[in-house]
DNA sequence: ACATTACATTGATAATTGTCAATTGAGTTG
DNA sequence: CAACTCAATTGACAATTATCAATGTAATGT
């Protein structure tokens, strides 16, 4: 958007040290909004809170019954967990079970500290 | 959305161990929900790490030119991490600096992990 | 007072998202 | 194969969001 030469100040004290730097480079800050983007949702939220807690794996038919959703919906939400790699799942017979990627977690949770 | 009685097992075994419960409150998953939200976008999440690198409070004047984005819109990306509680500001004279407010970061990171 | 500067707000718009009903797909049982 | 079950996908729709241009507001400088 060419919003380079704006640097007039009006002549008074400067507004404050030199510069701030844009340090960490856009790929990895564009990484880090994916998985915070995923867990803005209660929804999301809860839903990874359960299957962490059960450190094992989780039927979807076990959590479709926990929100006031329907299937669809919660099918969704788990999708999005999944295609930015907070969970993973994987099928036996006729159910899928979900799991937490703590690797994705921890990958935010390290830069927040 | 009534889908309670959903629970007709196909005689085979059962699905999973019993039940997975939902133990994280609905408050707080919303109030973990909305941080990360907030967060769930790249420029803010830029915006978040210069703030932090410099542990004092850095001018608007100086964030804009940072990003190829209208001062308007960087003016919104500000205001949505400040009613997260992520950011504060402080106005002195023409100037509005900006400070990242630890608290919310820790809270989510102390889920996280 | 008037012009200028910094930032915020408003209004508009296109894109994204959360949700459901309906359908599809895949696996199991009879 | 036919009937059934679990989960994913599709299509539709309302709500939210990211963005900009234009305007507003408040402080500063001449």
């Amino acid at each position: 958007m060419e919003l380079a030469p704006k640097q007039k100040r009006p002549a008074g004290e400067p507004c404050c040290e030199p510069v701030a730097y844009p340090d960490i480079e856009r790929a990895h800050a564009e990484r880090l909004a994916a998985v915070a983007k995923a867990l803005g949702d209660p929804i999301r939220m809860q839903l990874v809170d359960v299957l962490r807690k059960h450190a094992g794996k989780v039927c979807v038919c076990e959590l479709v019954p926990l929100f006031d959703l329907s299937q669809p919906t919660v099918s969704h939400h788990l999708k999005v967990l999944r295609e930015a790699g907070i969970a993973g799942s994987e099928r036996r017979g006729l159910w899928a079970y979900y799991y937490v990627n703590p690797n994705a977690l921890e990958e935010l949770s390290a830069w927040l500290s």
